[in-house]
DNA sequence: CCAATACGCAACCAAATTGTTGCCTATTGC
DNA sequence: GCAATAGGCAACAATTTGGTTGCGTATTGG
């Protein structure tokens, strides 16, 4: 295998989900949404400079990597947050450090071993 | 207060972070940075489809937001991972994830008192 | 019942992003 | 010493992004 092909299509999704969060309005409607309870989009849209239809499209990105559901409950369409993709990128970042732990204590048992 | 003024701005940094890891090729960047060590751009941009100038212009991206720090060795730019911006989005997810388990409870806790 | 509310769709725009190529300078090792 | 190596800078092009406005449809509450 020239590439390990299963870590490149986790790096490809890994990062859609942290370009997804890497808007500072997406992210604070991650935050508004952390409550656990559904939020209409002209809901979300208040306390906000922008339009709604600029609302409506970050919502479909956080909806189409899965950070987000919606249902139609009349003429309103409800948005609930879903923690799994992020949880998902936060055990990814966990292991990062862990790694680096790892690598630099390595590193220094390299050094102390050859000094 | 009309707005949680530190809270808006932690958010601003959380998105250039979550921004920075949002594309492919420098999450893969981060990935090679992992051992510890320190590497020059063109071996970095060995293995990769893109040139040695795109390759930097990802580098400087992750160096703008602390990510990476380089140093200079003869003609050579050096690029070493640091890893706490990583860990402080990876506690804001953690936290994250732990709010919208309390919320849940209380949800639950809410409905069964009043059923 | 009908005005107000909630939202979708489409066109459009400016600016940012991602990549390229060309060329130049500095360093190194044979 | 000089060719090869490493990398910086700038200009350019294509695509994506983030936002707007205009307008249409569906639902609702008084």
């Amino acid at each position: 295998m020239k590439n390990n092909n299963a870590a490149v299509i986790d790096t490809e999704y890994r990062a859609t989900i942290f370009s997804a969060l890497g808007d500072p309005t997406r992210l604070s409607l991650v935050t508004k949404l952390i409550d656990g309870k559904s939020h209409s989009i002209t809901t979300l849209t208040t306390d906000t400079h922008i339009t709604r239809q600029a609302i409506t499209k970050h919502l479909r990105i956080l909806e189409n990597v899965g950070i987000v559901t919606s249902i139609k409950a009349g003429r309103e369409s409800l948005y609930v947050l879903d923690p799994k993709p992020l949880e998902s990128v936060q055990k990814y970042l966990a292991i990062i450090a862990n790694e680096w732990d790892r690598s630099l204590n390595n590193l220094k048992a390299f050094v102390e071993k050859n000094h």
